[in-house]
DNA sequence: TAGTGGTCTAGACCACATT
DNA sequence: ATGTGGTCTAGACCACTAA
């Protein structure tokens, strides 16, 4: 569908692609393509706005619309849950609890949860099959502060993970992606050979500022995590 | 800053979330609400429209704004030039090239650029350095159809992909993360042990649909990729 | 101080999906 | 046929910041 800020948007990628302004060059006011484009100003800079937004120009009061030097790469990376990840390729999912259990976290993680030295925290080790092959290991903490009831919650059926979006939906996430060599426990459970090269997604959650959780989610050998911006 | 729309938006987020609207559930229409906040049915439907983009809600026609009963989660994720990225650590910046040829890609890379088997493509390995510490390794491939210059290109005071950003700044790409074990060439020029777990990405960029790179970042070992959302 | 982007308003028309 | 979101318009005021 084509509608005309998206026209313009799209005109104005082209002139700028087109070496037309180069990089660090200023684009004629919002007045000024209003009046080129025969459009209302606020549709033009709807397009100006989606530009910004994708890193392409950059906009600043009194100073203009400027192309920039260097565009910022970012793409948009979607984590859905497991299940989903699974059920998209078509593979039946499977989920089974290793163990669950109410303990003294190490202290790096109890600072990280905020909780009090020797305060007991909710940890669960699990894993997420596709057709019945170890998909992914999840291993994670959970706190009883912002979470009370993950001090009785059992973890035999269900992951914590989609507990945990029905418990407190909406949060703001910290997440590291890097490589770790298998250790004995991931191995055996990923069947994989001790040392192999695992993908791995840390994500630390919060509520209000409160820390919700502690993750890590490594993957089976070989997982490619994929995307396009 | 607090603006109108802004004070909607995370209104309706705060009673979302204290499950005034539960998962599945119709919000009031954007003319109701307009009415509710006293404002133009424009403003609420920013509001609306930024919640509705960061996966909060579900919008239809006719079918009104609903509570997603799963709430999609997504980042977004900077891409920074590696530049960029040693020198916002205080870092030195350096970089160092390996070898650059023209010659012809192994198959799988040859189709993936789209090229014609036996055509020649340029290759180059370099490598980032921070503080004289090698950083990230890049492996990459340039189809010289879509970027000419590519056969006669000089990358030995200059990393390709600051060179590229240059030649065709504006690309769609596709990127997938994962981890390697570090082959020998790998591991001599990161200075790690044969087999180290690494963290590494692989993209492949096009314009106007024609392949131009396809490019193996390979980080030191130890390297976490950060973000928040 | 002046010019730029950021936002809001009130109204309008259209696209779309259900009924 | 109807009610919803999606978009556009013309005009207005405000916030920021370089001159």
């Amino acid at each position: 569908m084509t509608t005309p800020f998206r026209d313009i948007k799209a005109d104005l990628m082209r002139r700028i692609s087109a070496g037309e302004w180069p990089p660090g060059g200023t684009l004629p006011s919002e007045v000024e393509l209003s009046a080129i484009y025969g459009s209302a100003r606020a549709t033009v800079g709807r397009a100006l706005a989606e530009l910004s937004d994708e890193g392409i120009v950059e906009r600043r009061r009194r100073f203009g619309t400027r192309v920039r030097a260097t565009p910022i790469r970012q793409m948009r990376l979607t984590i859905p849950l497991v299940r989903a990840e699974i059920e998209a390729q078509g593979a039946e999912y499977r989920y089974a609890l290793v163990r669950s259990a109410l303990v003294t976290p190490p202290q790096g993680v109890s600072a990280r949860l905020g909780l009090l030295r020797g305060k007991k925290a909710r940890h669960v080790l699990c894993l997420h099959l596709a057709d019945g092959a170890p998909y992914q290991l999840e291993d994670r903490w959970i706190s009883g502060i912002a979470v009370p009831a993950a001090y009785e919650a059992d973890f035999a059926a269900e992951g914590p993970n989609e507990w945990l979006v029905r418990q407190v939906p909406y949060t703001d996430v910290d997440v590291a992606m890097y490589a770790v060599a298998a250790d004995a426990e991931q191995a055996e459970l990923l069947t994989c050979p001790p040392g192999a090269a695992l993908f791995q997604i840390e994500r630390q959650t919060f509520q209000d500022g409160q820390a919700v959780t502690l993750v890590r989610l490594t993957y089976r050998e070989g997982h490619r995590m994929l995307t396009r911006y």
